[in-house]
DNA sequence: AATAATTTCAACCGCGTTATT
DNA sequence: CAATAACGCGGTTGAAATTAT
C-alpha cells in the first residue's frame, strides 16, 4: 500500500552527471518544456530517474541560473530572510533571482551561518536596532539572550494553482474593538465573504492605487498603521505574486520593500486553505481569516514585528 | 611531498502535499 | 472517498577540493 517509488533504481546512472546527460537534458528540455519529470528520462533517453533530471535541471541546467559570487548585498538579504523564515530555502531563493534554494541552503551551512552567529547585529542601522529592540521586548520569549530568538514565521509550502483575488482596499475591514462586521462595498459577488477565485494569469488593482481613508484600524500609532497597511496588503498581494505574476510590476520602491517584506509571511500558503477558511468564517474578521491562514499552531502574526523589514534601505 | 583533517557542494533521500484517477 | 502519481521541499550524504600538519 506503500508509496510507489518515483521510478525503478535499476540500470540507472546515478553520482555526477556527464557533460553528454547535461547536453541531453538541456535540448530535451530546451524542446518540450519543464515537468512530466517521471516520463522525461525516458523520452530524453538518459539512464536517470526523473528526480535527478528535475534536480539538475533546476539546480544546475536552467539558463537563468547564477553560480557563485554570492555578493555582500545577497548576504546581507539571505541573513534577514533566515532570520524570519528559518531553513525556507525555497522561500529564501525566490527572493535571490538566479539562486537556488540548494545553493543558499549549502552557502548558508558552509559560510553564512557561521557569520549570521558570530555577529548577529552588526549591519543593522541603529534606527532599526531600536526598532528591533522594541519588538523583541514584544516578542520576548523567555529564552536566552542571543539574537537567534527572533521570531521566525513558518508557513506551508503548498503548490499554488490558482489566486484568491485579496479583498479590495475598500472592502477590507482590518479589526475593529467589536468585530462584527465586513462590509465589501464594491464586490462583485453576491455573498461578499465568499472569496473570488480566479485564474492565475487575472490582474486586480493593487490596493496601493486607491483610496485608503476606509480602514479602521485600531492601533493608535500612525506609523505602525502605515506599517501594517503595506505589510497587509502586501500579503495579500503576494500570494499572486507566489504565483508568478506579479514579478517586475511597477510599483515604487517602498511598496516593493513592504511587498518584500510581508509576502514572506504568506507566499506559499494553500489558496483552497484560505478558502476553506474564509467559507467556514462567522465573525471574524477579514484579517482574522488571512493571520489564521498564514500562520501554523500556535504561532501568532505580529505585523510591526516586520516594521524593520519595510525600510527601503534596508532592502537591495 | 605525503597524509590527515576540514570544507564545499552536487546529488540523493524521505516525506508532505496536491492532483489525478 | 481512497489509492496512486507527481511534484517540491528540507535534511543528509559523500566525493572532490582545499587547507593544515
Amino acid at each position: 500500500m506503500g508509496r510507489s517509488p518515483c521510478c525503478s533504481k535499476e540500470g540507472l546512472n546515478r553520482g555526477a552527471w556527464t557533460a553528454l546527460e547535461d547536453k541531453i537534458l538541456t535540448s530535451y528540455i530546451k524542446v518540450h518544456g519543464e515537468g512530466k519529470w517521471r516520463n522525461l528520462p525516458k523520452r530524453a533517453g538518459l539512464k536517470r530517474c526523473g528526480k535527478s533530471c528535475r534536480l539538475r535541471w533546476l539546480n544546475y541546467l536552467r539558463p537563468d541560473i547564477k553560480r557563485g559570487n554570492i555578493s555582500h548585498d545577497e548576504e546581507e538579504l539571505i541573513i534577514r530572510l533566515h532570520k524570519l523564515l528559518g531553513n525556507r530555502w525555497s522561500l529564501i531563493a525566490g527572493r535571490l533571482p538566479g539562486r537556488t534554494d540548494n545553493e543558499i541552503k549549502n552557502y548558508w551551512n558552509t559560510t553564512l551561518g557561521k557569520k549570521a552567529k558570530a555577529q548577529p547585529l552588526s549591519s543593522q542601522s541603529k534606527s532599526n536596532k531600536l526598532k528591533k529592540q522594541a519588538i523583541d521586548s514584544d516578542t520576548a520569549e523567555p529564552s536566552d539572550s542571543t539574537a537567534d530568538k527572533v521570531q521566525v514565521i513558518r508557513t506551508r509550502a503548498t503548490r499554488c494553482t490558482k489566486a484568491l483575488v485579496p479583498l479590495t482596499h475598500s472592502q477590507l475591514v482590518l479589526p475593529t474593538d467589536d468585530h462584527d462586521q465586513i462590509y465589501n462595498r464594491n464586490s462583485t459577488s453576491t455573498d461578499p465573504l465568499q472569496p473570488q477565485v480566479v485564474q492565475q494569469n487575472y490582474l486586480v488593482d493593487h490596493p496601493h492605487n486607491q483610496d485608503s481613508n476606509n480602514s479602521n484600524l485600531g492601533y493608535g500609532d500612525e506609523e505602525a498603521q502605515e506599517n501594517m497597511h503595506g505589510a497587509f496588503y502586501s500579503a495579500d498581494f503576494l500570494n499572486l505574486s507566489c504565483c508568478n505574476e506579479f514579478e517586475g510590476s511597477n510599483f515604487d520602491e517602498k511598496m516593493e520593500s513592504a511587498t518584500a517584506a510581508a509576502g514572506y509571511i504568506n507566499s506559499n500558503i494553500s489558496i483552497d486553505q484560505d478558502q476553506s477558511q474564509l467559507q467556514n468564517l462567522n465573525e471574524t474578521t477579514t484579517m482574522d481569516c488571512w493571520t489564521t491562514a498564514c500562520l501554523e499552531d500556535n504561532a501568532t502574526i505580529n505585523f510591526e514585528s516586520l516594521a524593520f523589514l519595510l525600510d527601503p534601505e534596508e532592502w537591495p
